[in-house]
DNA sequence: AAAATAAGTCTAGATTTTAGACTTATATAC
DNA sequence: GTATATAAGTCTAAAATCTAGACTTATTTT
């Protein structure tokens, strides 16, 4: 589907997964995020098929979640890296992470940390500006003015 | 791809995906979310085709995610809700959410807010047990006992 | 009894994905 | 400097998946 489709692309989670909601891309950045950069390597890593694979990256690369660039030492190589806003999918990978520890079976195979005080995660929280924790059960969606009245219904009546 | 590969089901977050990484899977629990509950609103909302859809709800009832009833007024209906497995994909929504606010075009078209103190959510973080929030770069990955060598050492260099 | 509704099933055609052979450009080995 | 290897693709036919929409079944409303 890709491109396509996620009916109501004002709900930013649908406009988020219209980017980056493919199974494919999302374990593309995953490996992003543990040090891949080459072609050969996101192929080993993700399993995908090398048609898909110059697609998806292509679409990474695209939408600016990746930079490609040349290998500086060896003149074949190509190499991807993340950018800001691809680092900052770094939320949704640990969200991911934490939920496969609590409901997948087998629980916690990797376990995320704190470099400093060693402590484990234990949940992932929204946060305001200052630093606050908010917790789930008090957090609410509020739409914004540029949204069709249909949605703004539901939103309301879903955080009510 | 749904069921198969997600190479690597060593990594928790390819686990999460396996389960729920494909689009219109975490677009459906969008919806649930949203307060959504019928076969006829999902197909609507998504723009999911029906026989996704069937299939699609199927896997998240066997998953544990969604629970399926008959309706308790009218005997036609069938009523899909979250289990707490299902509502612990909240923070996953929550991370697309802000990334879209931030990174995609339009901005915030919907915003995350505290329920009490009105505070709008900044960013999302990882938080240790005893409330204590873990910065981003703060955050490690440390694999488990029951990991391949090969995944270990990934891991171990991603976050050295 | 007739019409409507909810939740599907079913099917042909369209689109996507796969596996793996092949290509091009560059680099290393002998 | 010729032969081999490697990185990053392209290309293709077969397999798998998805779509649109007609149809079915059970239940409810008129």
């Amino acid at each position: 589907m890709l491109q396509n489709s996620f009916a109501n692309l004002e709900c930013p989670v649908g406009r988020s997964l219209s980017e980056v909601g493919d199974g494919w891309t999302l374990l593309i950045v995953r490996e992003a995020i543990y040090g891949t950069t080459q072609f050969e390597g996101f192929l080993k890593n993700t399993g995908a098929s090398r048609g898909l694979l110059t697609g998806r990256l292509a679409h990474l690369v695209q939408s600016g979640i990746l930079i490609k660039s040349k290998g500086k030492t060896d003149g074949r190589e190509t190499r991807y890296h993340l950018t800001p806003k691809g680092r900052d999918l770094w939320p949704v990978m640990l969200s991911l992470l934490v939920w496969s520890g609590k409901h997948l079976a087998g629980g916690d195979v990797v376990t995320a940390r704190s470099r400093n005080t060693g402590s484990a995660v234990h949940r992932i929280s929204a946060v305001d500006a200052e630093g606050n924790v908010i917790a789930p059960q008090d957090t609410v969606l509020v739409p914004g003015r540029d949204i069709s009245d249909e949605f703004r219904t539901r939103i309301e009546a879903a955080f009510a």
